[in-house]
DNA sequence: CTGAAAGCGCTTACAG
DNA sequence: CTGAAAGCGCTTACAG
């Protein structure tokens, strides 16, 4: 291993303190009120022994490691993946490390990795709760750890949040089947006390008031046989014509299902999705569904997030979703 | 912020130095030949006061921060996205953190996410290099910082890497398709001179040499375009009977064209994709594909590095794919 | 405008 | 068996 050039290394060289060093090269040149001169020389032969400061000493000193935990629901689930790289995207535009953990749906697992990374001593966590994991968001909180969820929140604890408007989106989106013309609609959710998941309900409850419609509540522990069955009795007693998938998971099983059953989609029976997959594009027709913006989702939790490691702020922001549907023919 | 508890409030709490407290919660209490009471108190203490020590100050000391740095060719595929994910598993039961990043198949990305995890000063890197990229690996070498290459390695490099047998994995599913009856293959990969893809052709190019064969070769940045037109060239001027697709991605973007066009599988045409994917379970006769052993890849990558880490000893390993094929009908 | 110095929380020879 | 002390590489009041 190279041997590393420290402050000393460069004050030494130049005959100064390494106090000046320290201001001139961590951009605090007007505070320590440094010579112009002195500072021109102090940068030039930084440049010179290729000085790469420490972070770890830094660190020590400030208490600060620039490093933000990121804890998804699950990255295995390409949406989760997909905010993954977002918010690793745009902390690196801040000069902050990512680290990322997936709590698989598991509160225990988010225990578990909150506590390594408060370890590790991040500046803030980005979190995608699991179900019923109140308590350990109100814990990093009580730590006065900033922090901001993502995706999910609980309306009755106060934290920074960034989450897509579930309720209206899936108003929007089942108010467009009405358009075009079903009547008769299934709605697949989890059972879940997660408040994306009730909103998501709520919305679909709002828009389908007029028309026949019933909710289905999958256990994710159980989610194979839940939603197979689910869709069976869909199929076979409700007799619906078009079923409404309230997560990127349920969509894409559900739609697996129905393939394998042989059902056309959308001549046998239509389908709404709810976020983007890969796996739509292997169908004749587009599959309509509710696409959120991952991408602001990310980056807008990564501003909340380093504004309120800033100034202790909270920031709930609610964005919007847009609606991916052709015409039906 | 509630207040850290330090090595030194419980030395002073009962009365010993710090450095005995020290040698008895890092596990050296045989280095310090601690007294057996002291250590008992000590260990008491320190439950008592809730002690998280503080890995920054142990860092600074002792050089070493217990993270590796990730670093795959492109996060978005769900390849990598599973090595990922086993890294992380893996890693985190040896005490280490990951953090990750992805070049995106740029040799330009690589260098800067290089350079900063070694800013970041992880332990060691765990690195699926993307083409051209020799010169970033022997960099990391040459400064001494523990690697492990994983999924794709360069010959002439001389460091540790867990690949699988690409070559042999090749002409297994290609003789596989020999077995089946098909005798105009063609074989569709990336232009690029990573060692793994030269395995991969050559292994087509052994298995095939008795029948009918054609090579089709895809820039990585005009993929699309290229790829969608190899593919009409197949269909229309060689009528191969069966595709074979040297990656993930070639197999599920190949897969996406043949059924917008209308081709079924394996009735019009055969196909034999590497990696598995989600969609292949909207295709009604079983894809057959080649299965790399990716859990094993991320593990014994893990385990190279960390060994590597430990004695600095250079590990190559090897390992064996698994042929998904169900019979024809 | 600049330097001497304390201190962040550990580890680890060294002396006893 | 145990303690005093140096030092990892920074930052930052403080004094001049």
């Amino acid at each position: 291993m190279v041997k590393k050039v420290s402050l000393k290394d460069i004050a030494q060289k130049i005959g100064v303190s390494t106090a000046l060093v320290s201001y001139v090269l961590s951009g605090n040149e007007e505070k320590g009120r440094v010579g112009k001169a002195t500072a021109e020389k102090i940068r030039q032969a930084a440049k010179e022994l290729n000085y790469q400061p420490n972070h770890i000493a830094k660190s020590l000193k400030t208490g600060k490691t620039n490093t933000v935990g990121l804890i998804v629901a699950d990255i295995s689930n390409p949406f989760f993946a997909s905010i993954a790289r977002g918010v690793e995207d745009e902390t690196s535009h801040y000069g902050l490390t990512t680290i990322i953990g997936s709590s698989d749906e598991s509160t225990e697992k988010l225990k578990n990795l909150v506590d390594v990374f408060i370890k590790r001593q991040v500046d803030g966590f980005i979190i995608s709760p699991p179900d019923n994991s109140e308590e350990t968001i109100e814990y990093i909180i009580s730590l006065g750890i900033p922090i901001c969820l993502i995706d999910r929140h609980f309306d009755h604890v106060d934290s920074s949040y960034v989450v897509t408007d579930n309720k209206s989106s899936m108003t929007k989106a089942v108010s467009h089947l009405l358009d075009l013309g079903y009547k008769n609609l299934a709605f697949v959710a989890y059972n879940s006390s997660l408040q994306h998941m009730k909103d998501r309900e709520q919305g679909f409850l709002d828009a389908s008031s007029k028309v026949n419609s019933k909710v289905y509540k999958i256990n994710f522990s159980k989610q194979q046989l839940e939603l197979n069955g689910a869709l069976d009795e869909i199929l076979n007693s409700q007799k619906a014509d078009a079923i409404v998938f309230a997560t990127n998971t349920l969509s894409v099983d559900g739609l697996k299902y129905l393939t394998q059953k042989g059902i056309q989609i959308p001549k046998d029976l239509n389908v709404m999705c709810f976020d983007f997959s890969e796996v739509y594009d292997f169908f004749y027709h587009p599959i309509i569904h509710v696409k959120q913006p991952i991408e602001q989702l990310a980056k807008e939790s990564v501003i909340a997030l380093t504004q309120q490691i800033k100034d202790n702020t909270i920031h709930k922001k609610v964005l919007n979703s847009e609606l991916m549907a052709k015409s039906r023919e």
